[in-house]
DNA sequence: AAACCTTATGGAAACGTTTCCATGGCAAGC
DNA sequence: GCTTGCCATGGAAACGTTTCCATAAGGTTT
């Protein structure tokens, strides 16, 4: 080491550093008087002894000098970040997950790259390949696309974590699933406890199986026949929903009760009863899955099963990050809550 | 080029890359029996021959190669992603935003980084400068901290868009809000156009002053006398809301109609006032700023102010990306709308 | 007092990409 | 036929970091 000579030029910005670009460790290297190997193990943690220690954090300071993380990237051969893919941000169950993962990176101290597929395929799979190029550390997603386009994401190297969809033949994903199936369940129980026979389905289909099929479960394990009138198909999207809602109340099907698959689905129910001057629950009862707020501003307020986004979220970030040695052992299994508020009575005597 | 003797090797998997780790460009190059620098022209829009693009392609294919965003990153001096802080994802308004953000940035071909700051300054710092280390091309917030704060984000050099917030004393941030001050004004006035006198402002203090002001503006306008203690201080939590909408409708102020700074604010209106068995709107009227989803829900529905979130966050990003060339000239104002429903009525006769 | 260990430090290579520059081949113009 | 210019291509440097290795200095042990 030359001495104080050259700590003395350091002070002054060096001839070397142009203005408008962020200092390099090459920068502070020279205004502290040492070898960039000595900055770098300053700032990542070797051991420096306390002088040196001092004289390059000062230059840093005066050099306003921040670690780049793209060359540490580069160098290390990971980014330290994660992908998430949900359907739809200003969902509120997604709005949940985002949250929780969120706040799980944030204890690892990863970031987080988001973005929304918004039910299309192509798209997904268009970020997740966006998201490989970023080399994040891991994707987390709630996947609309083919399993078969999310074994090729994990063949090319990727973590990946699916949250409330199972993709069936892709062992090799782990998984976090809501126990709709209990939620649903606990829900009929409740209905049929309090006298209803004639109980629709509103919301049949696609992402909604597994719900639809636990409501023919219980139902069939009750003893209570399922009129196949009043299991009606409806997507989650408010035209789809509405169109649904209207055409099950509107033909006085004689269902007692209401159970919506969702909770875009539960809100056209009561938009339509409204409509319709149906009282709930004096006319009918309805109930939905997704405890989103305004369940509870309704009037009157909305009884639901509560899905916990928030821990799914944190749990699908705490299995991408933690369990790095592909410690699979099945999906888990996130319980849900039956929430109940006053939109369901016993049906009326007819 | 040593000819079809490399070409031949080139299909099976050469000695020289590793299994499990991502094919790099040498890999790629080495494959298809040309340079890395061809290989680079074929991916990043060079000029190359029809024969060896469609080789460099097939190589690349067969290797499942994607270029590296950490190396072009470094080479290039910037990352294409951009930085979004809000204050809590779940908060509807900040997902519409998000989803505007996210909206811009894919017709820009960028990726965002999202974090939440939820009301602490000193977390909002960390995460802008975790942010700056990842070197993204700009941040997107909802700012909490003080201006000075993100002054000094701007002098580490990156572009800033400060959204619903206005950072006092920093010119060089650029701004997007929205025009809560004509939002309010056509509630006041809609509301003495009712024939309400005695109108309570529910939320006064820190986030909404813009709000209050304008409240009192109007009525001084209109030539109605503001009651200071139907002015009530909430902050925007549920349990500061509920407290203060207790506060303020228990102790039988005389307030006729009730106008809330924000939607959580409203909620807890909506909710004391039913438990206190107020009518509304024939004994309170209820208003609020802030459109959510449940307004339309409620019974009787809620009259309220839409903000823009999702126009805010794609023309945040769209400055952000758009005009690089520091083109100030002014914040950027969305306006909102009065959207009226059935919560507020003329004041009940006293 | 010599040999050895420990500690602090700097040089240099490597990570994967883009791009400048040089090279070589080929066609066109004189 | 030779020069000129263009086009396709490859080599090499650079981007900012981490880390292996070497070196030097100082202290400890025999």
């Amino acid at each position: 080491m030359a001495g104080t000579t050259e700590r003395g030029e350091a002070g002054e910005r060096g001839p070397g550093r142009r203005a408008g670009r962020p200092a390099t460790i090459k920068d502070v290297a020279a205004a502290a008087g040492v070898g960039i190997a000595t900055v770098s193990r300053v700032f990542s943690g070797g051991s420096v002894s306390a002088d040196t220690r001092a004289r390059v954090l000062a230059a840093a300071g005066e050099l306003d000098y921040r670690p780049s993380a793209v060359g540490r990237s580069l160098k290390l051969q990971r980014t330290g970040g994660i992908g998430l893919i949900v359907p739809d941000v200003t969902d509120p169950f997604c709005a949940d997950l985002i949250a929780g993962v969120l706040d799980c990176a944030r204890t690892f101290g990863e970031h987080v790259l988001l973005d929304a597929a918004h039910g299309d395929a192509a798209r997904e799979a268009a970020i997740a390949d966006r998201m490989m190029e970023q080399r994040v550390d891991g994707i987390i997603a709630v996947p609309e696309g083919a399993p078969a386009a999310w074994r090729s994401v994990v063949a090319a190297g990727a973590r990946v974590v699916s949250v409330d969809r199972v993709l069936a033949g892709a062992p090799e994903i782990l998984t976090v699933l809501i126990d709709d199936r209990a939620g649903v369940r606990a829900l009929v129980e409740y209905l049929v406890g309090l006298g209803h026979r004639r109980i629709a389905f509103l919301g049949a289909g696609a992402p909604a199986v597994a719900r639809e099929r636990a409501f023919r479960d219980t139902l069939a394990q009750l003893g209570v026949a399922v009129d196949e009138d009043l299991v009606v198909a409806a997507r989650p999207e408010r035209d789809s929903a509405y169109a649904a809602a209207a055409g099950l109340l509107q033909r006085q099907a004689g269902a007692s009760a209401v159970l919506a698959a969702g909770h875009l689905i539960g809100e056209a129910a009561v938009l339509v009863a409204r409509e319709l001057d149906l009282r709930v629950p004096a006319d009918v009862s309805i109930a939905m899955v997704g405890d989103v707020s305004w369940a509870e501003l309704c009037d009157p307020p909305l009884t639901a099963v509560a899905r916990p986004g928030h821990d799914a979220g944190y749990r699908a970030c705490e299995l991408l990050l933690r369990d790095r040695a592909r410690a699979v052992g099945g999906p888990v299994l996130l319980p849900t809550e039956l929430v109940i508020r006053g939109s369901c009575g016993p049906p009326r005597r007819s």
